[in-house]
DNA sequence: GCGCTATCTAAGCATCGTCCAGATTGGCTC
DNA sequence: GAGCCAATCTGGACGATGCTTAGATAGCGC
């Protein structure tokens, strides 16, 4: 027949890529990554278990795609903390902030992109160019006043980049809860603890 | 037949939760996370692939005892660099840099110490009371002369962790390579970074 | 309107985690 | 020392997974 049933969907579907990424990010949100196969993102799509690999060569291609998308919105998150003050301390905190936050607002899709990382050993390419590596490393410049060496600027933003996954990674874990209690809720126990990290001391420990 | 043949192990193994264990650990630093099926840990123990559920109750668990291994002997490796000096600054970089080794010299065992972390969100209980995050704390209470309040403590032992945990994660991505060579090599990049940290600044930048 | 080719399905393979029924045997009781 | 219980281990099975292959379908350029 040349069109579907009412229940099916047509034979090809028209852009399946997009909707195998979409099914994917909804089962992650749902149950979690232990539950995405590419048997079920199949089959959340509609779609048959063999359809996948005429769009993605395998299930880490898929999950790479996917990543992909999570890095664009963790660059369009930090952009907006970063326009959030003026005050340049506060400004670096409130990237810190909004790193963790996203991680905790999207754990699922968060460990899908570091799982990534880890397999080929490297972040994203485009961090480094104009994504989220960079959104850091050019906070740290404009909070150091510019006259910052090369290698002094790329190892603080290292240093602040680990920082901020270490936490991310960390930020649900049940032996913060009292503490976070205390403070007065989760994000300022984060900002406690960015604090507490004093990072870029080296570039603003004498304005305090 | 009463024994076993020349080639077999006997019926009843002895120890098989012991060689359970140690099996697994072969097959992580052999051929990585990936292939730790328990399947193949009861294929390198010489045993049949049911023999395990009399011992364990399930795969997680398996990886619980893995994982309770590995952080007794982060527990040592911090020990060491704990006592490796007595200049409390200097003592406080060497604990992270031990800290990032040892994940550096074990990533498999550090992913699934790690990996059973997440899925319980919580750090091993024993951490906290006499373990490598006990060490942490005392050594930060130590720097800072012990005039520090319980909290500020927790806070800065958690900013400390996370920033280690973070960078034990990332150590091997390629992106470092051209800054580790500049540097002189992976464990100066590595003090480089802790102490662009500047953490524990709050406690120690007086003494700059 | 024809055919090329991208897209999709159905069926199958090896592997996985887990369970069950039954074989084996170490160690306690008498 | 004999006998039995319970712990241990095996073999086989089930459903699920990632991926491959052969063949069905249909969009699109000519």
């Amino acid at each position: 027949m040349s069109t579907a049933t009412a229940e099916s969907r047509p034979y090809h579907h028209g852009d399946l890529s997009r909707a195998l990424v979409d099914a994917a990010r909804k089962i992650l949100e749902t149950d979690g990554p232990a539950a995405l196969s590419l048997r079920a993102v199949a089959r959340e799509a509609g779609v048959s278990p063999a359809a996948p690999y005429h769009h993605f060569k395998d299930k880490a291609e898929l999950l790479e795609a996917v990543a992909h998308e999570g890095w664009h919105e963790l660059d369009l998150a930090l952009s907006t903390a970063r326009a959030s003050t003026q005050d340049s301390r506060a400004r670096m905190t409130n990237l810190g902030v909004a790193y963790v936050c996203f991680a905790r607002d999207n754990p699922a899709l968060y460990r899908v992109m570091y799982d990534r990382s880890r397999d080929k050993d490297a972040l994203p390419d485009q961090l480094k160019d104009d994504g989220a590596y960079c959104q850091v490393r050019n906070t740290i410049d404009e909070n150091a006043g510019g006259g910052v060496s090369e290698i002094d600027l790329e190892l603080a933003t290292i240093a602040a980049w680990c920082a901020g996954h270490g936490l991310a990674e960390m930020i649900g874990f049940k032996q913060f809860a009292p503490l976070k209690a205390q403070l007065g809720g989760e994000e300022a126990f984060l900002r406690a603890v960015f604090e507490h990290l004093g990072m870029f001391a080296k570039f603003t420990a004498t304005q305090d």
